[in-house]
RNA sequence: GCACCCGUAGCUCAACGGAUAGAGCAUCUGACUACGGAUCAGAAGGUUGGGAGUUCGAAUCUCUCCGGGUGCACCA
């Protein structure tokens, strides 16, 4: 059996659009010196390139490949090292390089390299962003249900799908939005016989665009009393006709059909409001009802009980799968037609995995849910490959954290139910309302009600994702909404800034060139030049934290620079002209940045 | 019981098998009457839950124990 979930860490072949990232540049570089000076097998070894250690050296990068060839090589590390040195050919790359410790050789990028690269960065439309090779990807991500209100575990998924789908568009893959609406279910029974009673056109009925939970409950009560009521039948037959609503919408009745419809009409309305108002790219077009899989159930059951690999067992089909024992030391079975000839999950999951691969020709197929299924969704894959209808499709469940109190604990209003994603989302909004209106009284409204609404929507985000999606963090207001620290308002202030210097300066279009003298100066571009990597790391590994880390350090490399180099000040125009080149290059990382992370830059704030 | 995830500074979190484990917040000390102070520089803070193993090298990989979270037959 194939191992599922688990991304294979080879290191994909990348294709640069220029010269700027400096590992990338320099890994063939070193290849070569190992080929000249150790034999030709060593061409394509992993030079193991890495940020240099700064409390140990000055230099710009490490390559660590000599200690582990060393041992193959039979001579020690430190004169593998320097062999690599002495056949190094990069001077118009490298100042120096040095063998240090065991057997790291330090590296000392050229100024003027550095200089160059960036300078080709600011005129390159992607700001260096690798070109990998082309993948279809498919990416399942937000799911709620119809008719209820989004709550806070919904909101993580929705960031951070939405940025990971931002990000592979970025890269070049051709990525599909999955939005799979739980659209289907007995549920459905009460809510067509509520929206009867009050009215297809009734406030009542606007609740679901509104205020969905509202509706759901009060559908949910009258089936409730109606159901429990002694004696049977004295609170009237709501219970009734919402059981039997079940089983006419589900044999495609018309009537049933139409308000089924229309209750899902009213759904889109409020997802809508709630995907714009988090700038969420997702559309009615990415909506995949799980009901739109209806079809094909049936048949895949009956597919995998041909195939000998589901059975039945106390009137269920089910799968019962190598490796997987439940309580009881008993086999866990995989439920995927229920004894009463439903349908449950499990199916669908299977369904989609199958369409992803063998229609849709995924090379990923990326479920961004919810940790605790993992074992559900391990389970489908493994059924479906078994089946073989897993075919050159990796499937990843992107595993996300709780969002958790600060008590540690899951999110939970008072009533026990989780805390909608509305209240939280208005929180934030309330919060950032008065940040902003306190340090910029001098705005007028309608311009602080903007910046508000990008900063609170983009401190809510920012939480979510500069955390390693799968594990819990904890949601807090103060901290996500502070304006210093790792946050989304202060990069969005470092943004704003630099738009602001860039402003007041007279140049148009800084395109440098850069040129670099002070360290500050130098850090910053060397800094700049990693961009490109970074978002590819984020295309292989799906954790949009790293590209978070990566600008929070840039907008802090760069007030750094700022601090010590006068710019709109500087001694002469070329300097001038090469520092506000930088500042430039700086915000569009920042915005670029900001934008696959699905969070906007206000121009001032 | 079985499986998956986690345990790192007071707090929130990083760290692609590489050197003396890093940031932010909080704490403490300095700087500049400021090209946006929503700043910068610095200090302090750690036996990476314990132990064993693999490796030239382990927070990272393996095993084991402790502690926490989650899942495990008709919910989604």
């Amino acid at each position: 059996m194939r191992p599922v979930g688990v991304r294979a860490r080879s290191p994909a072949p990348r294709i640069l659009s220029v010269m700027a990232d400096p590992t990338i540049v320099l890994t063939p570089y070193v290849q070569a010196a190992m080929a000249a000076a150790f034999g030709p097998q060593w061409r394509e070894a992993d030079p193991v390139i890495r940020p240099a250690n700064k409390r140990q050296t000055s230099a710009d990068l490490q390559v660590n490949a000599a200690m582990a060839a060393g041992k193959r090589i039979g001579r020690p590390p430190r004169e593998v090292a320097q062999g690599v040195i002495d056949h190094l050919a990069a001077d118009d790359v490298v100042a120096k390089a040095e063998v240090a410790g065991p057997g790291f050789i330090n590296v000392t990028l050229r100024d003027d390299w550095i200089a160059r690269a960036a300078t080709e960065q600011l005129a390159d439309e992607r700001l260096g962003m690798p070109r990998p090779e082309h993948e279809r990807i498919v990416i399942d991500y937000s799911s709620p249900n119809a008719a209820k209100e989004m709550h806070v575990a919904h909101l993580r998924t929705t960031v951070v799908g939405d940025s990971l789908a931002r990000t592979l568009e970025a890269l070049g893959h051709t990525v599909i939005r999955q939005n799979h609406l739980g659209d289907w279910g007995t549920a459905f029974g009460m809510l067509i016989e509520h929206l009867l009673e009050v009215g297809e056109d009734s406030t009542d009925a606007r609740l679901l665009k509104t205020d969905p939970n509202t509706f759901y409950r009060a559908a949910r009560t009258k089936f409730d009393t109606a159901d429990k009521a002694e004696p049977a039948g004295s609170a009237g037959d709501f219970a009734v006709r919402s059981r039997a609503r079940v089983a006419t919408l589900q044999s495609g009745e018309q009537e049933s059909m139409r308000l089924w419809g229309e209750i899902l009409d009213l759904t889109k309305g409020y997802l809508n409001r709630v995907y714009r108002e988090l700038d969420i790219t997702l559309t009615d077009d990415d909506i995949v009802g799980e009901s739109s899989y209806n079809d094909m159930l049936p048949g895949i059951c009956d597919d995998l009980e041909a195939k000998g690999i589901a059975t039945m067992s106390d009137g269920a089909l089910c799968i019962f799968l190598d490796g997987y024992i439940g309580r009881d030391d008993k086999p866990v079975p995989l439920i995927i037609r229920k004894s009463d000839g439903g349908y449950g999950y499990a199916t669908t999951d299977i369904a989609t995995i199958k369409q992803s691969s063998l229609d849709l020709k995924a090379n990923r197929a990326l479920y961004v849910v919810g940790a605790p299924q993992n074992l559900h969704f391990r389970m489908c894959w493994d059924a479906a490959d078994k089946a073989g209808w897993i075919q050159g499709t990796e499937p990843i469940h992107v595993q996300i954290g709780n969002v958790v109190g600060a008590d540690g604990k899951i999110l939970k209003t008072r009533s026990g139910d989780l805390v909608s994603l509305q209240s939280l989302v208005d929180a934030a909004l309330q919060k950032a309302t008065e940040v902003v209106g306190q340090s910029r009284g001098d705005l007028d409204e309608q311009v602080r009600a903007t910046i508000a609404q990008q900063v609170g929507i983009g401190a809510i985000k920012y939480a979510d994702l500069s955390v390693s999606h799968d594990s819990g963090y904890s949601f807090d207001l103060e901290r996500m909404l502070a304006l210093q620290g790792n946050t989304g308002p202060y990069l969005q202030y470092a943004a704003a800034r630099i738009r602001s210097i860039l402003g007041r300066a007279d140049v148009v279009d800084p395109s440098g060139p850069i040129t670099l003298t002070e360290p500050a100066e130098r850090a910053l571009a060397l800094r700049l030049l990693d961009f490109g990597d970074v978002v590819g790391q984020v295309g292989e590994t799906l954790e949009p934290h790293r590209l978070c880390a990566y600008l929070f350090d840039l907008a802090q490399t760069f007030t750094t620079f700022y601090d010590q180099c006068p710019v709109l000040k500087a001694e002469d125009a070329e300097v001038r002209d090469s520092r506000l080149a930088l500042c430039t290059l700086t915000r569009k990382v920042l915005v670029r940045g900001l934008g696959l992370l699905g969070i906007q830059a206000p121009d001032q704030m």
